[in-house]
DNA sequence: ACATTGTAGTTGTCTATACAACTAGTGCCA
DNA sequence: TGGCACTAGTTGTATAGACAACTACAATGT
């Protein structure tokens, strides 16, 4: 029953260097054998060599310098991927059933600030949705959100019953760039009444700006009870 | 002056390869050219081309399945690379000025909660520290830090005007794995005290825990005050 | 109808070699 | 002392070829 697996030479490298930093034989700042050394220690050529090196530079595990040499990092970063993640499938993977509530839905004209964002004129023609989403019927998620027209124009008739924003966004209106702010506020007297919380509990607030091709497609207002939600993360080697 | 600026060829094919999905030309799920087709396109080798690939499935633009194909990914993922940065270099970074107040430090034994998270047993004698961060002299994160001798032994005598917590133990215990939680939450009256707010502003709480090889080298409560202070990030491509 | 086999196409890995580009040091010379 | 040229060592890129592993599909046979 046990398989082979093989591990591929360049493997066998990254996992050796690995271990070296980790067991703290090799502190940060300190060299690593050249690829010269590490391919005749491994018996492999320069060019295998080369790729576990490379791939170890991709994770922060070390820094190159051509002419000079490979070194330890000194920092390792906390790669959080804090992905964008569609809330249903956030709430499914915790085995929980996730739903959602549609408060409102409408054409509206930008605001001076929302112009802005969008990089449209005042007045443009925007899409706002307002739902909240629900984890085993409790209210975990404040959704408000504005859509440009241009970026996604049958987004008034999506039925948010079968789909999500988040995902019916990704899907017609492919992302090229995002941005986002994480604060802790106070919600609003609305955001509060739909998330069935007191006005004086803390929530966590994500702003998301996204832009797909030419059009800033979407800016979303997120907001979390405190005390239900938190964000994860976890770096690890 | 304007210099050759030689584009090797791997970034050549990425280029075109993201600017296909960028305009749109290439939807998610679309089948990229395979390998060999891009080799001719392109008139360079199989593994040049092998490479662009191979770094565009790090990036998360593309997936590939052994015997089957290249094709654009689904979800673009945020990488935020929510880094465990230095806040002192944090807010030189936005040139100000750091400052740090110092408002307790001392050795103290385990209580039962503290020993699970550091894998010793209760009573166990742990380093523990708080001190006010400041940014142009206002209080924006207070630290409370528990600290695993074993790892850092004489972090007692370090003095936090010439360095800080985090810098130190990345400096003395390297990082070999972190995981963090961010909420929002209501500081404790110390907390708004010595953070110069009022008990109801909400504030943004990290908890974050790090591991150096064998030892869970600290465990720190990062208080940020909500008004003052955002996580943001980025994501392109 | 169903299962098996074969095959073309694709990605995964690895090699041996080559040259370019850069770094850090050494030694020479004015 | 200061500047310069040279060199050994290192990483960056690229090639042509090879074989393995896997997928999807077509052809075959029962």
């Amino acid at each position: 029953m046990a398989e082979d697996a093989v591990v591929p030479a360049y493997e066998r490298v990254k996992a050796f260097i690995k271990a070296q930093v980790n067991q703290g034989v090799w502190r940060p700042g300190a060299a690593v054998p050249s690829e010269a050394a590490l391919q005749q220690q491994f018996g492999i050529s320069r060019m295998t060599v080369n790729r576990a090196l490379r791939e170890l530079v991709v994770e922060g595990l070390v820094t190159r310098t051509q002419g000079s040499g490979t070194v330890v990092a000194q920092l390792h970063r906390i790669s959080s991927t804090l992905a964008l993640r569609d809330i249903h499938d956030e709430v499914l993977a915790r085995g929980h059933v996730h739903s959602t509530r549609l408060q409102h839905m409408a054409a509206v004209r930008a605001s001076a600030a929302l112009a802005e964002v969008f990089r449209l004129r005042r007045g443009a023609r925007l899409f706002h949705s307002v739902l909240v989403h629900c984890e085993d019927g409790l209210p975990i998620q404040y959704e408000d959100r504005h859509v440009n027209p241009a970026a996604a124009p049958d987004y008034l008739g999506v039925d948010f019953a079968l789909t999500t924003p988040t995902r019916y966004l990704l899907e017609h209106a492919p992302l090229t760039e995002a941005s986002y702010s994480i604060e802790a506020s106070l919600p609003s007297v609305q955001e509060a009444t739909c998330l069935a919380i007191a006005p004086s509990v803390p929530c966590l607030v994500m702003t998301r700006r996204t832009v797909s091709g030419p059009h800033v497609a979407s800016l979303a207002r997120l907001v979390y009870p405190g005390l239900r939600y938190s964000f994860n993360g976890k770096f690890q080697l």
